[in-house]
This record gives C-alpha cells, sequence and structure tokens, in this order.
RNA sequence: GGGUUGUUAGCUCAGUUGGUUUAGAGCACUGCCUCGACAAGGCAGGGGUCAUCAGUUCGAAUCUGAUACGACCCACCA
C-alpha cells in the first residue's frame, strides 16, 4: 500500500480511539495483577477543555498507559463534579432566560431541572479528554451527585457528627452576597486594591467640642459601631479610657475601651469596632462584651440599621456617606491608601464577614494522621517542597464551614425539631425514629420534622473521590475498594493543595484508615508566553479544539509537555505544537525510508557483517537514553523524559543509525539489518506512546502486519537492560571523524561531492576498520589507507589521540592549517595544564575518591597523546 | 509579618551527594546544501566571567553567609 506524504492526524485519531474503546483496552476490573490506579480530578461538570486540563490529564494519560504497557492493571477513573455554586448559578441564569425565577420554583423542581441541564450540556469536556487520546475506563464515570455518592457524602456526613466532628454554630462567616451563601475559608481569595482612608470624626460625650478621629477604609460600617478602641498605653488618648463618643449621623452614644491589640502607630490609634463586620472587631466584642449589630442584607445592600441609606448597596452608601459626613464637618480628611480585599472564589465578588448560624467540622483530629502521612514520606509530594505548605496549613488548621445556602447539592441531613433540637440521620425515617427516642415521645410525626434546606460545600463530597468512585463509602468493603485502594498517583494544580489534596488524605485516613495516594504530582499553572495566567478577562486562551483540529492531539500533547519543567510553571506558545507536528513528520518520514526498502526491493536475503556496528551501536545507544529516561520517570520529570525520547528519535536513530545502515546507489540492505531496524522503531514507538499515543499506533500498524489485538497501546514496554559503555566510548572515535570531516570540508568550502582518501594514523586502528564502511558512506571517501603515513601539505586532522590526513588534488593553505592546529594546542596544553594542577596537589591525590582520581589520569594521558598528535602534524607541515 | 522558591546563551530550561574535559539541550540566529526518507529537512557554526560580593575547600554553577531583583503560598492591614 502506497503511503501517504505525510501523517493525517484526524482520521488517524478518530479511527484509533473507536479501534481502542472495541476492544476495551482502558477498561479495568480486578484480577491477579498489580494494580495501577489514578483517579482524574474532577472536572466541573461545566467545564470545558482548557490548557490546564490538557497539561494535567496528559500527564495522568503518560503515567497510565506507561503503567498498562508494563503488564501492570491500569485503571484510570474519570468523572465530573457537581460544582454547586457554579452549576447553580448557569442552570438558574439559563432558567431565567426561558422565563423562569428559580424562587418560584420547589426544591425538587429546581433539582430536576438542575439534573436535566446537567445531562443535556454537562461533561463535555469527557468527550473532549476523549479526543485528547485519554485512555480512561469509561465504565467507570462518577459524578458527585450520582447516586451511590450522594448516599455515601449522606453517610460520611453522619459519621462524622456521630463522633462529634460536626457542629453547628454561629460564627463570624465568610459571606457571598452574590452568590447569596457562606464559604469556606479557602473559597476566600485576597487582593490588593486601591482605596480610600477616610478619617472620621467621633464626637465625645463629655465634651461636644473634642472628637476622636477613627481612620476607616469602611465608612459604611459605622451603623454597626459598638464602640471605639484605643492602645491602653496611647499616652494621647489614655484620660478618655471609660468615657463614650457619639456614632455620627446616628449619634449613637458607644463606650471608648482599651485594647493592646491596637497598634499606636497605625492610623490614629484609634479603631472604630464593628463586631458583626469583622474578625477583629468580632473577637474585640467578645472579650469586652460589646453588642454586635448587624446591618447588612444577605445581598450587600444596608438594612433598617443603615435608617436613610437602608436598601442601597455598601459601596454606594460608602461613597455616599463620606459626602454626607463631610457636609456635617465629621470627614477629617480622605487618604489613597492599598489594602488587600477578600474576593469570593467564584463570583469574584467582595465577601462579607457575617454571623450566622451554619455547619462546621472540626478537623484539628484528622489533620494527625493525614500530617504524618507526609512528613514520614508514606505519602510522596512532588516537588518535595509542597509537604511545608502543608504541614504549615495543617498545623494551623481551622474549622471547615460546610454548609452552603444553595439547592444544588447533596442536602444536610439535619432535622429541626418546633424546639430547636437537632437529629441527624441518613434518611427522615431513621430521624424521626431518633427523635422519638431522644425525647422518649412515640407521638412525634414526620410532620413535626424540618429538614435543613440548605446543601453541603462542593469539596466535602470531593474529599471522598478516591473512596467513592470506588464506593468504598456507600458500599463499603467491596471488590473494588478492595483491590483499587489506595491508588498510585494523584496529578493536580497546587492551587488546590488545602481545598482537595489535604482534604482527600485526611478524609482517606479517617474513613478507611488508609491514605488515597501514593505519591502526589503538583503540575505547574500554564501561562502565555509572556508569563500570564490564561484568563478570560485578559481573552489569551487557546481554544483547544481548534489547536487539536489544526495539529492533532499528538502534537499538542507534545508542545505542553516538552515544555513543562518539573515543578515550575509551563509557558505556553503554538510554535511548540508546531515542533511537535515536525516531530512527527520526522517520525513518517523514517517509516518511509524503511518502506521505501521493501517496495524497492532493496531487501537482501544474505548478511552483511559491515552493519554488524550500527546495530550493536544503536542497541547500545538505546539503553544508555532508556536508564536516563527511566531515572527522569521516576523523579517525574516528564519533560526530561520527553526530551530524551525526542531526541533518541531524531538524533540517534534518525540522524544517525538510519544515515549509517542505508543502502546506498545500488547496495542493498541485509535482511537481519532490516529486521533489527524494525525492532529498534518499535521499541521507540513504545517508549513515545505514552506521550503520543496516536502516531505511534499508526505506525505500529503501518511498519508490519499484525494480529487484531495487536496494539502499541498494550505492547510491553522496553526494560532496561544495561549497556557496554566503553564500547560506547570507543565508538565516539567515528562520531568524532565524521564531525570533524564535515567541519573541514564546510571550513575548506569543498563539496560533500568531492570524493577523496584518508589516510589513518593510529595505534589501534581496530574501530576504524569495524566502521568503515560507514566511514566511506557518511563522508564521502573513496579508500582508507592505515598507518601509510604521506608526504606532503595536506589536512591534517586529530581524533582524540589519532591522526588522519586527507590528501587534495588542489593545494591547500598551509598557513591556516598550521594556525588552527596551533589553536587546538594551545586550548589542550591548556586543559592538560589544569589536569596536572590537580594531580600535583597532594591534598588532592588524598582526597580525592579513586575514580575521580582515575579519570584525571586517563584525561592527563587523553590529553598527552593528544597533543603528541598534534605536534607531530605540525612538525609534518613545518 | 511568616514561609517557600528562583536568578546559567536572545528565549525556555538541564546540570544528580562539590571533581565525565575550560558549563549542556531545545527553540531562535548565521553559513553552506535541493544529495533517492524528511526544506516541517541535512551538515556545520556563533553565542554564557553560571545575578553580585564575601567565605568554606586541594577544587564551587553546585556548599555557607550577605546584597540586589523576581515569583509564589499563608496570615493580615483601622
Amino acid at each position: 500500500m502506497e503511503l501517504s506524504k505525510s501523517y493525517e492526524a484526524a482520521d488517524s485519531e478518530s479511527k484509533w480511539y473507536a479501534q481502542w474503546l472495541e476492544h476495551k483496552l482502558f477498561s479495568s476490573q480486578p484480577d491477579d495483577r498489580e494494580p495501577f490506579t489514578i483517579v482524574i480530578p474532577p472536572p466541573n461538570v461545566t467545564g470545558e477543555l482548557h490548557v490546564g486540563h490538557v497539561l494535567n490529564n496528559t500527564i495522568q494519560d503518560i503515567f497510565i498507559r506507561k503503567a498498562r504497557m508494563q503488564g501492570k492493571n491500569a485503571c484510570w477513573v474519570p468523572g465530573t463534579d457537581h460544582a454547586s455554586i457554579a452549576t447553580e448559578a448557569r442552570v438558574t441564569a439559563h432558567l431565567k432566560s426561558l422565563g423562569i425565577e428559580k424562587a418560584d420554583l420547589s426544591r425538587e423542581e429546581f433539582l430536576a431541572h438542575a439534573f436535566a441541564w446537567k445531562e443535556k450540556y454537562g461533561g463535555i469536556i469527557l468527550s473532549q479528554l476523549k479526543m485528547m487520546g485519554a485512555s480512561c475506563d469509561w465504565d467507570r464515570v462518577n459524578f458527585t451527585m450520582d447516586e451511590h455518592y450522594y448516599k455515601g457524602v449522606i453517610k460520611s456526613f453522619v459519621e462524622l457528627y456521630d463522633k462529634g466532628y460536626i457542629y453547628r454554630g454561629t460564627k463570624l462567616i465568610n459571606w457571598d452576597p452574590q452568590a447569596l451563601t457562606a464559604l469556606s475559608d479557602e473559597e476566600v481569595y485576597f487582593k490588593e486594591v486601591n482605596s480610600k482612608l477616610y478619617y472620621v470624626n467621633y464626637l465625645l460625650k463629655d465634651n461636644q467640642n473634642e472628637f476622636l478621629t477613627v481612620a476607616t477604609t469602611r465608612p459604611e460600617t459605622i451603623f454597626g459601631d459598638t464602640a471605639l478602641c484605643v492602645n491602653p498605653e496611647d499616652e494621647r488618648y489614655k484620660h478618655l479610657i471609660g468615657k463614650s463618643a457619639y456614632v455620627p449621623i446616628i449619634n449613637r452614644q458607644i463606650p471608648i475601651i482599651s485594647d493592646d491589640y491596637i497598634e499606636i502607630g497605625f492610623g490614629t490609634g484609634v479603631l472604630k469596632v464593628t463586631p458583626a463586620h469583622d474578625k477583629n472587631d468580632y473577637a474585640l466584642g467578645e472579650k469586652h462584651k460589646l453588642r454586635s449589630i448587624n446591618i447588612l442584607n444577605p445581598n450587600g445592600t444596608l438594612n433598617s440599621e443603615g435608617k436613610h441609606y437602608s436598601g442601597k448597596d455598601r459601596f454606594i452608601v460608602r461613597k455616599e456617606i463620606a459626602k454626607e459626613l463631610e457636609s456635617l464637618g465629621m470627614l477629617n480628611k480622605t487618604e489613597d491608601i492599598q489594602n488587600s480585599n477578600g474576593y469570593s472564589e467564584r463570583t469574584h465578588v467582595v465577601v462579607e464577614q457575617r454571623l450566622s448560624p451554619q455547619w462546621f467540622c472540626d478537623m484539628k483530629k484528622m489533620a494527625g494522621p493525614a500530617l504524618e502521612a507526609v512528613d514520614n514520606g508514606s505519602i510522596r509530594l512532588h516537588p518535595a517542597k509542597f509537604a511545608n505548605t502543608y504541614r504549615h496549613w495543617m498545623e494551623n488548621i481551622r474549622d471547615w464551614c460546610i454548609s452552603r445556602q444553595l439547592t444544588w447539592g447533596q442536602q444536610i441531613p439535619a432535622w429541626y425539631l418546633a424546639d430547636g433540637q437537632i437529629v441527624v440521620a441518613e434518611t427522615a425515617e431513621v430521624a424521626l425514629e431518633k427523635a422519638k427516642r431522644l425525647n422518649n415521645n412515640s407521638t412525634i410525626s414526620i410532620d413535626d420534622l424540618r429538614r435543613d434546606p440548605d446543601v453541603l460545600d462542593t469539596w466535602f463530597s470531593s474529599w471522598l473521590w478516591p473512596i467513592e468512585v470506588f464506593e468504598g463509602i456507600s458500599n463499603p468493603g467491596n471488590a473494588d475498594i478492595n483491590y483499587y485502594y489506595p491508588t498510585q498517583v494523584l496529578v493536580t494544580a497546587p492551587e488546590i493543595i488545602f481545598f482537595w489534596v489535604a482534604r482527600m488524605i485526611m478524609s482517606g485516613y479517617e474513613f478507611l484508615q488508609e491514605k488515597p495516594f501514593e505519591d502526589v504530582y503538583f503540575t505547574g499553572i500554564v501561562r502565555d508566553e509572556l508569563g500570564r495566567k490564561y484568563s478570560k478577562s485578559l481573552g489569551n486562551s487557546p481554544d483547544i479544539l481548534k489547536l487539536m483540529e489544526k495539529y492533532g492531539a499528538d502534537s499538542l500533547r507534545f508542545g505542553i509537555l516538552i515544555a513543562a519543567p518539573a515543578g515550575s510553571d509551563t509557558l505556553f506558545k503554538e510554535s511548540l505544537c508546531d515542533q511537535g507536528r515536525h516531530f512527527i513528520n520526522k517520525i513518517w518520514n523514517a517509516l518511509k525510508l524503511i518502506k521505501m526498502w521493501e517496495d524497492g526491493g532493496k531487501i537482501a536475503e544474505t548478511g552483511d557483517s559491515a552493519q554488524v556496528e550500527p546495530i550493536r551501536w544503536f542497541e547500545n545507544t538505546f539503553q544508555k537514553k532508556l536508564e536516563e529516561i527511566e531515572r527522569f520517570y521516576a523523579d517525574f520529570n516528564l519533560s526530561e523524559v520527553l526530551t530524551n525520547i525526542y531526541s533518541l528519535i531524531w538524533d540517534d536513530f534518525c540522524g544517525s543509525y538510519l544515515e549509517m545502515i542505508k543502502p546506498y546507489n545500488e547496495d542493498k540492505i541485509a535482511v537481519s539489518t532490516y529486521q533489527a531496524t524494525i525492532r529498534f522503531f518499535e521499541e521507540l514507538l513504545k517508549l513515545l506512546h505514552p506521550f503520543m499515543p496516536f502516531i505511534t499506533e499508526e505506525i505500529w500498524h503501518q511498519l508490519k502486519d499484525r494480529a487484531e489485538i495487536d496494539f502499541c497501546t498494550i505492547a510491553h514496554y522496553p526494560v532496561y537492560s544495561g549497556y557496554d559503555e566503553p564500547y560506547l566510548r570507543e565508538s565516539e572515535k567515528i562520531t568524532d571523524l565524521i564531525a570533524k570531516v564535515r567541519t573541514m570540508r564546510n571550513e575548506g568550502g569543498i563539496s560533500p561531492k568531492v570524493p577523496f582518501k584518508l589516510y589513518i594514523q593510529a595505534e589501534n586502528s581496530q574501530p576504524y576498520r569495524d566502521w568503515e564502511k560507514q566511514i566511506r558512506q557518511l563522508i564521502n571517501i573513496t579508500e582508507v589507507e592505515y598507518n601509510g603515513y604521506n608526504e606532503g601539505n595536506f589536512r591534517r586532522l586529530i581524533i582524540k589521540g589519532d591522526e588522519v590526513i586527507i590528501p587534495f588534488e588542489e593545494e591547500i593553505d598551509v598557513e591556516s592549517e598550521i594556525r588552527t592546529l596551533n589553536e587546538e594546542l594551545e586550548y589542550t596544553r591548556g586543559f592538560l595544564e589544569s589536569v596536572n594542577k590537580k594531580l600535583s596537589n597532594e591534598r588532592f591525590v588524598q582526597n580525592a575518591k579513586s575514580e575521580i582520581l582515575e579519570k584525571e589520569r586517563q584525561k592527563k594521558s587523553d590529553a598527552e597523546e593528544k597533543i603528541k598528535a598534534i605536534e607531530d602534524s605540525l612538525k609534518r607541515l613545518n
């Protein structure tokens, strides 16, 4: 069959993916083999593939594919996350566009709409993962709102409640005024912003002509002020402690208290205390038994405490109240300052502190074993530096606010009785039984129980992911969880180390008394070529689908992996995909060359001993590189793995080996050489397969006829078996000779087409004799003569300690010849001197390891030989 | 404020416990080459006082300290 001129990625990719699925190559069931399990970090069900997903999922695919080829039972579990805030917002907006208000719907109706929406639009990302070549077990797709998953989350809640870890309490929490829900500390991010510092005057009760000036960034919160506070040591204000002042506008009388929390030098040294809207103020309020006045509605507008500002948004009030204060003469001045504000991770609006009753989970007990696991290396983080970050967070862990005022999510399994009693149970029926027992009253009916309307934080379901995808909580002790858990590698972004990774470790030990995974590989952040994060607002995100269409999934995978150094960010640009495409083209052309031999009858039945050396050389080179590649894999350094495979294929196989064995003119290639070449090609395809699954599968099949189930995807991965280092060093003489002759031709302007004769002066000429055929072929040599010294003004090259003489028909420039040799002589002498300096240093000879000493001696004798050869050459020239 | 981390060629990065040459790769750049796999290519070449200073050592890109600039994380700011 005629090969096409170039590789057609689109056809090949859809063809092979379909075949892989048809033959169930990605499916996994427990068996006798060693399991190798990865659970995907579940993308939001609303999500679409972006460049970060490509990096993350390609890495997982590489690990999974390699493990599969190494004979392990590879299982990659895919799925999506219900992402309660994001999805609820999307569904609500969608309904609105249809003229339906969420407020008009019952809980059940809304959920029905949400599930319908999810069925229709959700999970696009999973089909996009397939386009990327991800070898997930698609029979195991999980969703965090699946029936078993929902049940597992509820069960875990009840279990933790019964243990006393989960409790209900009224605390100051982070409030998202747009999503109208509580948030955990992790869902708030801080950003430096330009803002104004307002200096507001508070009149003193005792002397209505005097005032205290308070510097605040939030003048709209004065309605919630319940004290002023100064440092007890502050000489300016000492006499006022215990007195009172009036809040401007509303003229409420508030006490002036003291606390050493106040920094004398900061602002005016006077703090207005607003316990309902600030964490530190809240603490002060508790300590000094102050009133707490909530001035905000849930949506961020002021409530009736805000008097004539009631109903207006906090930011509008801030501007208006400044004007009013100014008109009243109570605004001393304003200053521009930089301060940091907390924003909602989901809606990106400024978060408010709000006092409200919520559900919390006490994490302190769970943190113990989780911290221990990372400290003692039972779980390894890559790069290891993240262990410090992890430890710091774990040691300072705070209670987790797990309730959300939303509908889309697992509803909290808590029921309230009329008197405020709380019953927590997996179902209403069990809750009723518990309520009856609790009150010793069998007349309580289901109607007396009111279920908490709130749902759980999405992360309260995600933290069970490695367990519940195998139904380890809803159906404990089943065959899957016993076989696949703990999983092997987790590949994720460092941003969610606290959100997710740390919590999975805690839940693993809490629910299964076992770690969830052995290694955690943190990818870097993918940035554009200017080092900026990809973001919607910058509009710099590449369209992944277009890139795949243009370059193919393999090239995209190549592009993103080659630029992803271990432990730091990835700078991505489209030209990297181009490099991937060039690479594919190179491999394709190697295939074409080999096919040409077959089709052109270039294969000879008889053996050819002249091709023994290239085969031996490549075998050793391959093994040497394989050793390095395995080392980089062990270090999770995938870009270096790929770089090495790339150069092994491009430089060593195509650039050197194929050129060495390529039949010229009427020559033929021995069938043994041909078979060795096919074998090498196969080994290379296997090495590359985890990175570029499609092109390798395509060539795997083009290379020879195969049985129906013979796929590169399940071929046996190459095994390192050692190599002959002295042999490889010896053959450097040949590559050195070839390169030097080419350089000489280049510099002398002598065309590669001009053939010439070679004289080689060498103590041991055997290596040159073994490679003579290749030498003649690669640098166009008509004849090689050994140790037959030739008089005359000829070019001389020094190969290690050997001398190579090239006679030309034309005159050569003796002067430049001498100059070149002198330069080399000078360099080598300098080098020898540095070696001698070391060797004549007694302390070096005494202290250095014997192998290093040996190396230095080898360097010395090499350099001396070389100097002698150069000097001989110079003598003959003079 | 606490912590982590970085600074090596024009760009992106390697450089293993200090000693494989007087520091490497890819991309970019320069020259030559359409020669029967491949111009999406081949062959060759130029380019770095390893951020700065001091120290340890027989020996430092590598270890220590300081300085400069940068990145990130946590806490937090009236």
